[in-house]
DNA sequence: GGTTATTGATTACAGGTGTAATCTTTACTG
DNA sequence: CAGTAAAGATTACACCTGTAATCAATAACC
């Protein structure tokens, strides 16, 4: 049962786990490049609330908002699922299509060679 | 502008993929796993068609219908749009999610450094 | 050739999403 | 203290999606 956030409200997201707590006006403004109106993005603070992933403290009259879910986690979550609707689960071929359709920098290559040493040292399995 | 196929007709973009051309009941039949009335299939051929990922040839009074779009050029689209909209373009940060989340086996691990060398000795650059 | 069964086309309908506008409450301002 | 402005709550509305049921055309059967 995968966190249901739509692709706009992913964008709150990022704000709110960029810097918290902010006031709506706060992410408004932190919002500009969508060019969304103030009230489409209250509307989706409204709903991230709703649904569990952002919560709020009072202060006076305006709210104080927050991450409720950990940005890590979701990313593993909707990494799998992606995994699974998109590749079937299929890890190798998803790997093989970011490896190969994505020009890999020499620094992003060295970098996940890095990942996979560090990972062969500590799995002894 | 990414290629718009919902979740519910992806599943059918894969059977069409492993073998097509397919009447409509030939798809059913192997989408007995999701347990779809054949009605609701038929309805996800056409929103296909629809939207021009699938295409078909008469046969009489039924259709044989195929991809319209290669499979792999959609795993790319999809996969670069997961990239952008979930990871902001952070490819490493997407690699590291996959590898350290996902329990990698020994081949798999194997695999991956393979894509890499490979990559490597193509890459001159 | 008329009836039937099947296939594709059209219609249905609730819930989610993008995108706001309007309503209501309440903290501040004069 | 009355009025105003700002913040959150409620409402709006069209399009997409999941999930079908019904309608219409026509190939096949008797």
């Amino acid at each position: 049962m995968s966190i249901r956030v739509s692709e706009a409200e992913k964008n709150v997201m990022d704000i709110l786990w960029q810097e918290s707590p902010l006031t709506s006006t706060e992410v408004v403004e932190r919002l500009q490049t969508q060019d969304w109106s103030e009230k489409t993005v209250k509307t989706f603070l409204n709903r991230l609330v709703k649904k569990g992933v952002v919560t709020f403290q009072k202060d006076g009259r305006r709210y104080l908002y927050s991450p409720a879910i950990e940005r890590d986690e979701f990313l593993a979550d909707e990494s799998e699922s992606f995994l699974d609707k998109v590749f079937k689960g299929n890890i190798k071929e998803l790997l093989a299509t970011f490896v190969d359709n994505k020009q890999l920098s020499k620094d992003e290559l060295d970098y996940l060679k890095g990942l996979l040493a560090d990972k062969e040292s500590k799995d002894v399995k």
